[in-house]
DNA sequence: TCCTCCCTGTTC
DNA sequence: GAACAGGGAGGA
């Protein structure tokens, strides 16, 4: 368990985390159907959605992600109906279940009522501190008009390198280009310095450098990281350890992030802290090149 | 392609 | 009370 003071700097959701939650809010929210919405912040919903009232009966059949979206899919009648409820959850986006009358917190920006199959009541919380969270109710034609949507990079789990190298070309910074969501989804300032680190790349490379072994080893690096936080329920995420137990301990494994002026865990230098793309970056000079 | 802004909780 | 955390939009 990390220092209380310590919690707060390790929930951002990355691919890692949203697909914890979509896994741990599934059991609780599947065959569940929309009885009503309540937005408690315009602006929290996206400029593209379609109304929250359209919800109403839709029954959700699946949790899924994309990227570093987490998507429920709904039961649609008809090809133009809602099919999709979309969660961005940015930077302090938290989505969560309650099963009494709870109140909504400070921070609730849209609480969804919901039935379960037996009839029982349920409610989906969706708080958000920083606010730069969004929801999008929308199908996949309607999709087509969100450029970022339609620009989103491949899966990083599924991704081979020979797919990864032309991506790669004309990007200036590796980490920049990691970070890019139309490069690759997913991947957030976290993940790019673990993934980096472990493949021994420098952040600053220019990312069309590489040589076919190294893209290789990148790639090798980015899914060995991603994988092993899902393995671990991601990166603390405070709502999630108490509702289901989930307590998400990759923040224990991190090797560089959030260590600028510690020592390398491989090779015992001091690890430099810099910004790039206007992002707090930490690497080993010596085992990245 | 790079920088600034949005926003709030927490720390220094 | 300033600095910092950061994903993505938008402007330079």
């Amino acid at each position: 368990m990390l220092p209380r003071r310590d919690c707060w700097k390790f929930i951002v959701p990355e691919l890692p985390e949203v697909e914890t939650v979509a896994r741990s809010l599934y059991p609780h929210i599947h065959g569940c159907v929309f009885a009503s919405a309540e937005l408690l912040r315009a602006q929290s919903l996206h400029p593209l959605s379609f109304s929250l009232d359209l919800l109403k009966d839709k029954k959700i059949i699946d949790v899924t992600r994309r990227g570093k979206l987490l998507i429920l899919n709904l039961d649609a009648r008809e090809n133009s109906d809602v099919s999709m409820l979309i969660f961005h959850l940015r930077m302090t986006g938290r989505l969560f279940t309650a099963s009494a009358n709870r109140e909504q917190g400070k921070h609730t920006r849209c609480k969804f009522n919901l039935l379960k199959e037996s009839g029982e009541p349920l409610q989906l919380f969706f708080d958000d501190a920083r606010t730069f969270g969004q929801i999008l109710a929308s199908n996949p034609a309607r999709l087509q008009d969100w450029e970022f949507w339609r620009e989103l990079g491949p899966e990083p789990l599924t991704l081979q390198p020979e797919e990864l190298a032309p991506r790669l070309k004309g990007k200036r910074a590796l980490k920049t280009a990691l970070l890019d969501q139309k490069v690759i989804a997913g991947i957030g300032n976290i993940y790019a310095d673990e993934s980096l680190f472990m493949a021994g790349l420098l952040p600053d490379r220019p990312a069309d450098s590489l040589k076919d072994s190294e893209v290789e080893k990148l790639l090798k690096a980015v899914q060995h990281i991603l994988n092993l936080s899902i393995s671990q329920c991601g990166s603390s995420i405070r709502d999630y350890r108490d509702a289901d137990g989930n307590a998400g301990s990759f923040q224990n494994s991190f090797s560089v992030y959030g260590k600028g002026g510690q020592n390398c865990p491989k090779c015992g230098n001091i690890l430099q802290k810099t910004r790039l793309g206007g992002r707090a970056t930490v690497f080993c000079p010596v085992c990245q090149k």
